[in-house]
DNA sequence: CATGAATGAGATTTCATTCAT
DNA sequence: TATGAATGAAATCTCATTCAT
């Protein structure tokens, strides 16, 4: 019984959490109600409380998630590539390719935004948020930066820790314009970025 | 009689609009409280409802204000130059060179920043949006590039829409990782970003 | 307006206080809901949060005021004793001949023991309870059993502090009982009380 | 197998009403939750269930057993002694001398005593407690009293219910104050109360 | 116009109890 | 019997807005 039910709590926090990413992405982590997701994941109150306790709780679950299944596959393709300028050059394709978005991209982007909007007024959201970046998203794009100018592949004179905030504001503001412009070409925007990052750090 | 109470009004207004920036830029839109900007503001409810008919539209009237006033002081300067792409790099520097950014301008752009999430969720506020960015902001770029590319300063080629998307792209990109991370140098991303553009725009 | 208002809110807070008191009598604090208060008061919820912050705040603004209420007549009444030995015995006689309670009394001393039940696990309670007993109810007798012995009219060796618990302990358990077994003739037995405390501190 | 599974659950009903107890001693009746009770007493939710059909008919079952409990060995100590008077005597010792208290006879007593009070506000309750005072507690002393009076040892005037109360009443109030004002030194008033209710009582 | 007490819908959370396994 | 996930009524408290003065 101990196993059955323990994938079957396993399932019922992810279907809450996806539930929250839909509702908290529609309409944000203020204005979506306990109610709405209760309504929305089709539980009962006292149900989602018993997997989290506090609505504040999901939020923070969510986005570790949402970060955790963003960034898991990127690193398991990279390391499957032979040098570190094709890893930077596939994270700019993975996330440029993502046109057009799926639904369940457009909502993990918006929880980020949202989050990050949120972090900054909530010291509590903005240590998970730091804690999230500094651990995954930054670690990511520094160590291939690291270990591309220790190679010999990537110029010797960058500054890493700066490429890789440009790295990841490029990134990010991209994906809040297609999110809030949706309508608008951003590819040949975004091969120009590309190319001229990459013609940056290259040697 | 009537004049002075114009003017009254017209101060009343603004007080209450900069008290709101201030809340709402310090704790976002949904968590600040008629409450607080009551007490912020000195007044008391009802006045505060003598002037605006709701929370809502104190934000809108707000959000208003703030692209008028980022907008207004650059358009007259950029009238004295005399070439577009002097404009446009006037504006690269006028948008970088907010280093370091006084506060008033970091709650205006935190204020932005909500707003552009909120306005996502909500059809009222994407209209105003709309309106304040495409007449406003965009159109002052965009009408900067087609008057170089008729003047014969800038590349017949480049795709004006996208180009004014990719110019506020980056503004706004630096504008949040500023906000959200204020520790980060950005000055020497930022020329770069200047550089490079030009470039791409110029004969 | 000032003047008229504060007097307002006096007599607001008064209503809601006694309201609590009524509906705390009856069925105890836990027991009673904020609806309910705000079905008996007559007012709405949000006007009695403007009052109090919270249900606990009310029940301890509610026990302060017994309390006092309680205690002042008394203390007036009692500089107009000669002496200290009379004065005791109108302590006695007071509580005591409270035969019949009328039903704000009893409203009152429910109050109480519900409140020194919950006080004995809370210490913010506890913390109140112990000063309004030792700085008016103990104080009281404290003083007069001190000026008694000095004044030469009461036995030396007495233990003051111990008579002025003794006292109270009495007066408690009396009134425990009556709330309690209402129907029981307490008079006889309480006129025993009394004089053997009487006999046991005089000289 | 029906003599085990009845030793068992008898076992288990008295697990669960000992937790109860504990409980409810430490926290009162209404702030102790059954998720509380479950967690103390090691079992599940639905366990509970099966042996007690409600948290109020545990409060109920823990009652009758306390005060049983706390008769029984009285009783069937007095049986040994041959005159009234010293059961009586035997009575304020046994109360009297049991301080220091040992944890369980002082959660027992802030179980009674928060049961008198809810039972005041609940006919249910009442009728329990009316129940179990007038056929244990009450009745215990009236016997003595009464066969007293018969034998020829104690005052033919005494109002036997009265006196049984007052006994009962001194005895309440010196519980409540030892719970609610533990480190004041009872003994010498209580010696006191003793002496003073025998006198009385004895030719 | 200004005030701020009042309103009451609605938010979050708790918890006694049930019931499928 | 035993389990503990699920239920949902109900509790406390908040807050945008109104309106009598």
């Amino acid at each position: 019984m101990p196993i059955v039910s323990e994938e079957h709590k396993r399932q019922r926090r992810n279907h809450i959490l996806l539930s929250a990413q839909h509702c908290f992405a529609k309409k944000g982590y203020h204005i979506t109600s306990m109610d709405q997701l209760v309504q929305h994941s089709g539980l009962s109150r006292g149900a989602i409380y018993n997997y989290f306790k506090s609505k504040e709780e999901i939020y923070l679950e969510l986005m570790k998630g949402i970060v955790t299944r963003e960034i898991e596959p990127i690193e398991s393709q990279i390391k499957t590539l032979p040098t570190n300028l094709e890893k930077i050059a596939y994270l700019f394709d993975h996330y440029y390719q993502l046109e057009p978005m799926c639904e369940e991209q457009k909502e993990a982007f918006f929880v980020q935004l949202d989050f990050q909007l949120s972090a900054s007024r909530n010291p509590d959201m903005m240590t998970l948020l730091d804690e999230l970046h500094k651990n995954m998203k930054f670690e990511l794009v520094k160590s291939i930066l690291q270990e591309g100018k220790e190679a010999g592949e990537l110029k010797l004179n960058i500054h890493i820790d700066i490429y890789t905030h440009m790295f990841w504001s490029f990134i990010d503001a991209a994906n809040m314009q297609r999110i809030l412009f949706p309508e608008l070409p951003y590819q040949s925007i975004i091969r120009d970025q590309k190319q001229s990052f990459l013609t940056k750090i290259t040697k």
